[in-house]
DNA sequence: TGAGAATATGTCTAATTTGACATAGACTAG
DNA sequence: CTAGTCTATGTCAAATTAGACATATTCTCA
């Protein structure tokens, strides 16, 4: 469980060393990457809700598929900037953003 | 006004061309801009509430009071990832954070 | 007033993040 | 199966952001 967890923020690119460490990922740093991956799932869900391709998606903020398909991954290599300007180019209000965050984000009515 | 607004954005380090484009700030860019300022802001109020100098934040994120008196006027040099990492630090939770981004914040107790 | 603390601003090099590209894999409809 | 579309993964040079430092400015408060 605890192990399995490492390994799918490892394989995501999170150089998290010893088990020992890992358990110590404390607070911050959890939150840190909890905001992470509920801003990717969000993305990647308001992406699939508009019925867009990644393609889409990485045109509206002039990037590219790849970087887009490792926003929703929750890949370590992207900053919290291009999440959140993505999920801005796909209509989220702060409102949105701020339910995202704080994990009551409800369906949203698409554009 | 408007006016007043441009030039203190730029002065920030947001290069907003003309005029026209300024006007022009679409929604996702006007939000983004907010969303940053609200997060300096916030920052800063922990900050203070909690006594401490922009030194001694600087230390628990392992950065510089340079870069911290950067990040609480706004400046665009600073990305939203070091934001959040720091109001993180200062103790906000993922509830705080919300508050902050939907602009229902309240004064939080100190850590 | 003025010394000392705190904050602001500008500028370096180093580190990280970027879009782009190639290509592999997955999935669907014929 | 298979061609076509979409998504995943790895890599690169270019762009951005980093901490650090110097120094200017502002703020206490005795």
């Amino acid at each position: 469980m605890i192990e399995g967890k490492r390994k799918r923020l490892e394989a995501k690119g999170w150089k998290i060393g010893s088990a020992r460490e890992f358990l110590d990922l404390n607070d911050q740093e959890h939150a840190y990457i909890e905001l992470r991956l509920k801003l990717a799932d969000a993305l990647k869900r308001q992406r699939i809700s508009r019925n867009l391709t990644q393609e889409d998606l990485a045109r509206a903020v002039s990037s590219s598929q790849s970087r887009v398909a490792k926003m929703e991954a929750g890949d370590a290599s992207v900053s919290l900037d291009l999440l959140f300007r993505s999920l801005l180019a796909m209509g989220a209000s702060n409102n949105d953003l701020a339910k995202i965050i704080s994990g009551t984000q409800t369906r949203q009515k698409a554009a």
